[in-house]
RNA sequence: GGAGAGAUGGCAGAGCGGUUGAAUGCACCGGUCUUGAAAACCGGCAUAGGUUUAUCCCUAUCCAGGGUUCGAAUCCCUGUCUCUCCGCCA
């Protein structure tokens, strides 16, 4: 959430922010709306002076034994003026808090101009694209002719977008979620947490998935649902929701590894082949909670931690800054590391690492205090995969392809392989 | 699932329906003292919103939402969560 500060004083630089952010914002209501609020507001709060005033005086004038009944009757009209008052206040507040909520965040002054992706701009390149001197295959192949990948048995117990994995290849992913947690907490300094897989409504409202982006969800129950993790980002930033943290403990790195689950509503007909687009697949998450001060050195050093084990794996790489049109909605600026994938010829996502400044904290009201000053501040949160697990195992299984159709195991991944060194059929 | 207890400031913990935003202790900040530190003593110390140049002032908030009342941290109802005991369970 944007500050409502900076939105009383500037609506006319937000509206123009919003717009970059592909978000529109209808200053002719907004207006109107704070108008009344403040009309109202004044209102309300007129009448609850005038009505504790009373009930003081009563209670003094009781205490001396005075005859209290005038009071009572000179009283007898305020509580129902100040009930419609009040009404109309909340009417009049939610209103705006609705508006508050849809706005998305103010992108970050470097954040390139841009429609969608094809106006992202590629930062920087690692790794050299492998050489074949055969067709190389895609993941789809590969896993089929090695009997470890099973689409129609997903689609079977479960559906479309849902697949099983089985033997080395099941192996793989968790050897490669393993090897992620273990270099981030070892030598990158992140806490591994576990955390819920299913979350309620409040946490999604505090990361921002919530309420606009409801239909990206599965939802569960209906009095007082659960919803299904798309990302840990979730239950992991929600950690410090209502907290306010201790000077000493900042900055708090955590990484968790969780099954995201991801309704994918709006991506019909899209990745329909492979298991690049599931429902359900395994992340591994970085979030870190920051001063405001730190956000933007954070942001930067998380995804050097990301791309730490694309590196590791030696997988090619490439980071690429996304343009205004293509960054999230609660994002003030987001670098994509796209992974080289040889079965389709391209450069597809495989993390995706932001700084949320304080958009998400205010929303969480997690802060930290400030000991120079004493007061509580609002943290900024960044965070990112560290990697997409399912998408980086597709990855070691296309660029490590041999001719035969074997999978030769990344020298990293070994010690998680019990040392097999390649993975035949 | 059954029975009971509870939820109050950063933490711990008081609080007969009436000048209680809330005692007290700890923590924290400033000061006195000290060669320095500790101790002791003095003072300060919640959050959000409205008004304001600022001070002041006003409003709300004692888990959440309703209700009773002129007036609710305090009484009533509902919900959430925590703890104890019993049962069940990976």
């Amino acid at each position: 959430m944007l500050d409502p500060q900076l939105l009383r004083n500037n609506p006319i630089d937000v509206k123009k922010a919003m717009q970059r952010h592909g978000s529109d914002l209808d200053l002719d209501v907004f207006n109107a709306l704070e108008k009344q609020r403040k009309d109202i507001q004044v209102k309300t709060q007129n009448l609850q002076n005038e009505r504790n005033k009373s009930s003081k005086s009563i209670g003094m004038a009781k205490a001396k034994g005075e005859d209290i009944q005038p009071l009572l009757d000179s009283v007898s009209q305020l509580g129902d003026d100040l009930k419609v008052a009040e009404a109309e206040l909340n009417e009049v507040q939610a209103k705006l808090q609705s508006i508050f909520l849809s706005l998305p965040n103010v992108l970050a002054d470097d954040v390139p101009t841009g429609k969608d992706e094809e106006q992202n701009i590629e930062l920087r390149k690692w790794g050299n694209i492998p050489a074949y001197d055969f067709e190389a295959k895609d993941h789809v192949d590969l896993g089929q002719a090695l009997n470890g990948i099973d689409f129609e048995a997903g689609a079977k117990i479960a559906g479309s977008r849902f697949v099983t994995l089985s033997g080395p290849l099941a192996r793989l992913q968790r050897a490669l979620t393993q090897f992620m947690l273990d270099t981030h907490v070892d030598q990158h300094g992140y806490k591994e947490t576990y955390v819920p897989y299913l979350v309620n409504k409040e946490s999604l409202l505090g990361t921002g998935q919530l309420p606009k982006f409801e239909e990206d969800l599965f939802k569960i129950g209906n009095d007082s649902p659960y919803y299904l993790i798309p990302t840990a980002e979730v239950p992991v930033t929600n950690l410090v929701r209502d907290e306010i943290i201790k000077a000493n403990d900042m900055p708090l790195k955590y990484v968790a590894h969780t099954p995201c689950f991801r309704s994918e509503a709006g991506a019909y007909g899209r990745d329909v082949r492979g298991m690049i687009r599931q429902h359900q697949f395994e992340k591994v998450e970085l979030v870190q909670i920051v001063k405001a001060s730190e956000s933007e050195q954070a942001h930067e050093q998380l995804t050097q931690h990301a791309e730490g084990i694309l590196q590791a794996l030696e997988l090619p790489y490439r980071l690429m800054l996304l343009c205004s049109g293509d960054t999230g909605f609660s994002a003030t600026k987001t670098y994509d590391l796209e992974v080289w994938l040889p079965g389709q010829s391209a450069y597809r996502e495989i993390s995706s690492c932001s700084n949320f400044n304080d958009f998400q904290a205010r929303r969480l009201k997690a802060r930290w205090r400030n000991p120079e000053t004493g007061k509580p501040e609002l943290v900024h949160t960044v965070n990112g995969s560290g990697l997409a697990v399912g998408r980086t195992l597709i990855a070691v299984m296309e660029n490590y392809q041999q001719a035969d159709g074997s999978i030769k195991v990344p020298d990293a991944l070994k010690p998680y392989m019990g040392h097999v060194t390649s993975i035949t059929p």
